[in-house]
DNA sequence: ATAAATTAACTAAACGGTTAGTTAAACTAT
DNA sequence: ATAGTTTAACTAACCGTTTAGTTAATTTAT
């Protein structure tokens, strides 16, 4: 039994495969319009233009994942707990998405406008919150005194950067799929540990 | 008076300032030919084809990179002054090679094979020295157990991300151009520190 | 020494394949 | 019937690449 899917859901989930693999340049519409096994005028009459389209796959994709992560940093937890949770959980999303950073990555240094003003409304607010958690573990004597930027790009540098650069962690250590799956399933317990330490009193 | 440079030179300057603004598939021969006030035949005459420049580039910009790189890994220093040493000149380098991070990481994920038989062979060697640094780090009881393989790809992480996601930061943490130039110096000295601190046994 | 031959560097123009995008006709469901 | 959906066939423009030819400098032969 086919799953029933509406043309333009198809022509969407086509769509991301292309993009993701050839980006907005490299991707053909024809490969797109043969994937989802329709004619290519099919693409136009649902999406005005591929950079439509492009907007669209992005969106969705953003969309997507964006709630997962603000459910991560919205939890209830001490400080410690929260960067555990948040780590082992974002890395697991990321690990159904393995091409996403590098999308993201490429896409927002081609055109950065698209997503920057979007992220700004939707991360800042979770940001705050993770600020006042950062302060307060300090005033309670349990962190060192770091600037909450620092750390949060420090924890986004870990859990995104092995994906951007999967090829090559693989490359340089003589990893196979499997190898490299391990190597991301250890991070999720050591990265958390490894923050941890870094801004831990003792 | 005007700098004498080769044509071959200056269509590579033109090519590599094209290829990194708009990547392989984006950047067109004519802005390349234009840019270098040639005509577009000469891009064929000198290099064979787009694909043969783009790697002329591509190439030319990993030698410019990597001996410095190696010259940071292979200083004689104990770990911690190692690190220090490292991360600030690293980050030092790449900041003066703005575009770099992202320009590889999407080359290496559209062609894995261009580069990591490369640098498997160039990199290899001095991680191998690395690692016995941290294992006699670890051996003489100055910092915790962990995977070289794990801390070297959080340096290069902390040191490559906030780059490669330059307009992200930017726009999430509301900063102008002068703005990040600051966050990036303060990164020289906060992060050898946060490794460290991660690592130490105290 | 000088005319002829060769080569390197370069240009203008066009070729040919590709690709985003259009049109108009046909089919389908209500 | 009619609005929504799908298709085949088409176009116009783009872009990497080639070609055919020019110019000026260098080399070779006499």
């Amino acid at each position: 039994m086919e799953k029933e899917q509406s043309t333009d859901q198809l022509i969407l989930q086509s769509a991301r495969d292309t993009f993701m693999k050839s980006g907005l340049q490299g991707a053909r519409m024809q490969e797109i319009a043969d994937k989802a096994n329709i004619n290519k005028a099919m693409l136009y009459y649902y999406y005005r233009s591929k950079e439509e389209l492009f907007k669209a796959v992005f969106m969705q994709e953003i969309y997507k994942v964006m709630p997962k992560i603000s459910e991560l940093l919205a939890v209830d937890l001490p400080l410690f707990e929260k960067i555990r949770y948040f780590v082992e959980n974002y890395i697991d999303i990321i690990k159904h998405n393995k091409h996403m950073p590098i999308f993201v990555l490429t896409e927002i240094n081609q055109n950065p406008d698209r997503i920057v003003s979007f992220a700004r409304e939707n991360v800042m607010t979770f940001f705050h919150v993770f600020v006042k958690d950062v302060d307060k573990a300090h005033k309670d004597g349990l962190i060192i005194k770091i600037e909450p930027q620092q750390l949060i790009v420090n924890m986004l540098a870990m859990c995104l950067f092995p994906f951007a650069a999967r090829p090559m962690v693989k490359g340089i250590f003589g990893m196979d799929e499997n190898n490299f799956d391990d190597f991301i399933d250890q991070r999720k317990k050591e990265v958390p540990e490894f923050i941890i330490n870094a801004i831990k009193v003792k």
